[in-house]
DNA sequence: GAATTAATGTTTACAGCGTAAACATAGTAC
DNA sequence: GTACTATGTTTACGCTGTAAACATTAATTC
């Protein structure tokens, strides 16, 4: 084996990435991610200043590739209108991304790492999958000004995102009906949403865009 | 001093919401809270069978706070129908005390508790405030059947929680112009629903439950 | 091409963490 | 008063992030 790894920073990340998911962001340990790429538990410290930088790169990665499966539905080289079904598949896109990815997910939109500016790649991922959002919806329906697409992109990103923050409660709640034999819990509001999701999502997402 | 402290249990809950509120979740250590409390570093364990155990007792005492105030706003000893104004006042106490109680938000609905079913006290208090939420939709509206009820309860909650998450992104984002002059990010789409947010939230609430 | 320097690895060390185990003290029941 | 239980302390262990000193290889300079 040599000495030099050749390319020890991007399979950091890489393994970071495998562990993150795997175990979770709060088991994260850069020993373990140094561990997992057959170096020295300090190697990392050449390639990320903290803990926090590498997890930054995770980030950052994590935005890239949201966005790619999002662009495979829209192809944002273009600028032509789409349908309403191409808008709500990529908001699905972005659902399945970030349950899929759920602890990357995290990572990129948790407490982890405390300001994007210090992690100019992630800040421009960051960005960059706004200003994406903001362009389909612009491709979608004509409204007056930026602000009003600045307004509903906003809606929907809090509702996407508070689907997804709510798809991790459902994990963590009692599955037993009440005294009536019913259920009265948001577990079973919230499996009743995801059976129907594209329902769910149609309806929502024109109600807010239009609200 | 004497030994035996006397209500050491609720004083660390007490001690742990400081700290945590103070400097963030994930700085809060067992020995701090401890320390901050004035006892030895293991004290705690005679409470509290693990760390993740003391952050239920924090989280289950931030979904009764949350519940508190939202009472304050609704009523929930009567039934009788309540006013738009009423519904979306509810929502707006509750952006606030996430807001204002951001950390000890993240431990409620965050990835520090692994599962509410090792905890009865705040899985009770989590099922309450879900049960809140959808008693007060019924006074404020007629639907046809319970599972309507869930749904609109779904996609409110849904909105409600995606708007505190963006708000913490808010502030991790840059905050200077584009190569035009404008702004063309998220924080400025944030910044403007906040400063209109009474509007901001009647349009989307109505819409949501209409939809 | 040899010498120097920079880049990238390893080893060692330290303080803080969660928590287990052994022990000490205070309050309660008989 | 004696035994028991609840609740505190002390000590210890392995894990963590990361700083510092050292080793090896690659790149640059002459």
């Amino acid at each position: 084996m040599k000495y030099h790894h050749g390319n020890l920073r991007s399979e950091l990340i890489r393994c970071a990435c495998t562990l993150c998911e795997e175990h979770g962001h709060d088991k994260l340990s850069l020993r373990g991610i140094a561990k997992e790429a057959n170096v020295s538990q300090t190697a990392p410290y050449r390639h990320f200043e903290t803990k926090e930088s590498l997890l930054a790169a995770v980030a950052a990665h994590g935005f890239v590739e949201m966005q790619k499966s999002i662009d495979k539905i829209i192809d944002l080289s273009k600028t032509n209108k789409i349908s309403k079904k191409m808008l709500i598949d990529a908001m699905l896109a972005y659902l399945d991304f970030a349950i899929s990815n759920n602890n990357i997910y995290e990572v990129m939109f948790g407490t982890v790492i405390k300001d994007f500016r210090n992690f100019p790649d992630l800040h421009d991922a960051a960005l960059e999958a706004y200003s994406s959002l903001k362009s389909s919806i612009k491709r979608y329906i004509k409204l007056k000004n930026d602000q009003e697409y600045d307004e509903k992109c906003v809606k929907i990103w809090a509702f996407l995102h508070g689907l997804v923050g709510l798809n991790k409660i459902e994990q963590k709640l009692e599955d037993v009906p009440t005294a009536d034999g019913s259920y009265d819990m948001p577990i079973d509001a919230l499996r009743a949403a995801k059976n129907n999701l594209v329902p769910f999502m149609n309806s929502s997402i024109d109600a807010l865009i239009k609200s």
